[in-house]
DNA sequence: TCAGACTATTTTGTTAACAATCATGTCAAC
DNA sequence: GTTGACATGATTGTTAACAAAATAGTCTGA
C-alpha cells in the first residue's frame, strides 16, 4: 500500500529508463561516432550500461534494427550497422527528396524564436569547429538538420530525419574520406540566412546543394570495409 | 546429428512464421480496412491467429507501434492506430514530399517489364472497381503506390511508403467521407501514361495532384471519433 | 609447427511461471 | 434505484530458469 499516492502522475517510474530513451541514447552515440559501424552491442554489456533488465535491452535493439541503425544477426547478436554503398546512395536519395521540402516548410512556419535558435545553433557550430571539439561539432552538425525538421512541425518527417541523420553518420564513418568532416557549417549558415530573408525556395535550393556536396565528397564505389577490404588490402598489385 | 545437412539454406524454419511476416500480414489487413482503427489486438488472439508464441506476437506489436500503425497502451494492450487530423495532415505532407520524387525516379529507372507490370496493375484495378470487389480495389489502390517505390529501387523510401500507405488507409477510414473510395484509378492510369511517355516530370506532377485530390476529399477538421465524438453526438444543439 | 577435432564457456533465444494492472460483475448502503 | 466499494476474472508485464547456438580454448595427431 503506497504511503502517499498523492501525485504519482509521473509518466514513468523515476528509477527506470524507458526503451525509447535507450534508443535515443544509442542514436546519439552513433551520430557522434562514438559507436563506429560494426561495433558489437552485447546484451549483458548494455544491461550494465543502462542498468535495466535484458528484456528492455532486447526490445531496444529490435527497435534500433527496425530503423536500420543496428543489424541483428540470429544467434550472433546485435552490431552497429555498416551501410553498403548502395544503402548510402539510397539514404542520400531519400534525404534529397525530404529535406528541401522540410527546409521550405520550416521557413514558412518558423517564428522569431525559431530563427533565434537557429542563429544560436550556428554560433555553437562555429565555436565547436574553431576549438577543435570534433565530437561536439559532429553532433551539432547533425542536430542542425533535426532542428529544421522540428521547426517544420511534422512528426512523421522528424522521425524519418532522425533515422536518416543517424545513418548518415555511419555512412560518413565508412565512406567519408579522411579529410571529410561532416557538413561544412558555412552551408548551414547560408541556410539560416535564407530563413532570415524568409525565402523558402532559397532554403530548399541551398539544402539540395548542401546534400549534393556531402554525397559527392564521399568515396562510394570503393571499399566495403571488413571482408572485401582484406582482399584488396593484401592484393599484390 | 542431422541426416542430410545438404541444403538447409532455407533462411527460416519452414513451420514457423517470422515476425516480419506477421507485421506484413497486419499491414495488409489494415490497408484492406479489415482491421479498422481502434480495433483491439489482444495477444492471445494473435497467438491463435498466427500459431506462434506470445513473445513473437509481442515483438511484432512493438514493431508495428514503431511504425505508428498500432498504439501500445501500457497495461491495456495494443490497438490499431486512430490517426488524428493533425497526424493525417503530417502523413500527406510527407507523401507530398516523397512521392513526386519517387515517381520521377521510377520513370527514369523503369524497364519494359516494369511498365508492363504497371499496365497490368491498372487493368486489375479497373476490373476490381468494375466488379465492385471493394476490398480488392482498396488493396490494389494502395499497392500501386508501393509498386512505384519498388520500381524506383530505393529500399529506404520503399519502407517509408509502406508505412505511409498503411496509415493513409487508417486516415481514410476515419476522415474519408462516405463517398470517398480510395484513389481514383483514372489518376493512376494517367501516371502510367507518363511512364509510357518516359516523362518523369509529368509523372511527378500528376502524383502531386493525385495526392492533393485525395487529401482535399477528406473531412479533416471534423470528428475525432470515439471520446470527442460522444460529446458532440449527444450535444443538445 | 600446424591442422583438425573436441570440450568448455559465453552469449543468445525461448519457454513458462509469476506478479501486477485493468476491466467486469456483484453486493451493500444510502 | 443509483452510487460506491469490493471481489473476481482476464490480460498484460516481468522475471528467471532453461535450451540452443556460437565462439574460444585445448588437446591430439600428423
Amino acid at each position: 500500500m503506497p504511503a502517499a499516492p498523492d501525485s504519482i502522475s509521473q509518466i514513468v517510474s523515476p528509477d527506470e529508463i524507458a526503451e525509447e530513451d535507450i534508443v535515443e541514447r544509442i542514436f546519439e552515440a552513433v551520430v557522434e561516432q562514438r559507436l563506429p559501424p560494426g561495433t558489437k552491442l552485447s546484451e549483458s554489456a548494455l544491461c550494465l550500461a543502462f542498468g535495466v533488465g535484458r528484456m528492455r535491452i532486447r526490445r531496444s535493439l529490435l527497435l534500433l534494427s527496425s530503423r536500420e541503425v543496428v543489424e541483428l544477426h540470429a544467434n550472433r547478436g546485435a552490431y552497429v550497422a555498416s551501410p553498403t554503398a548502395k544503402q548510402a546512395r539510397e539514404v542520400f536519395e531519400a534525404r534529397l527528396a525530404l529535406e528541401p521540402t522540410i527546409a521550405r516548410l520550416a521557413v514558412e512556419r518558423a517564428g522569431a524564436e525559431d530563427i533565434a535558435n537557429l542563429a544560436a545553433h550556428i554560433k555553437m557550430e562555429h565555436s565547436a569547429h574553431h576549438d577543435d571539439r570534433r565530437l561536439e561539432a559532429i553532433r551539432l552538425s547533425g542536430q542542425f538538420h533535426i532542428l529544421l525538421a522540428q521547426i517544420a512541425s511534422n512528426a512523421v518527417m522528424l522521425r524519418m530525419m532522425k533515422e536518416l541523420v543517424t545513418r548518415t553518420s555511419l555512412i560518413i564513418g565508412i565512406f567519408g574520406g579522411s579529410s571529410v568532416a561532416n557538413c561544412r557549417d558555412d552551408d548551414h549558415e547560408r541556410i539560416v540566412c535564407a530563413f532570415e530573408a524568409r525565402d523558402g525556395q532559397a532554403a530548399a535550393d541551398l539544402m539540395t546543394e548542401h546534400l549534393r556536396v556531402i554525397e559527392s565528397s564521399l568515396e562510394l564505389g570503393k571499399k566495403n570495409r571488413s571482408a572485401v577490404d582484406l582482399v584488396s588490402m593484401f592484393a599484390r598489385e
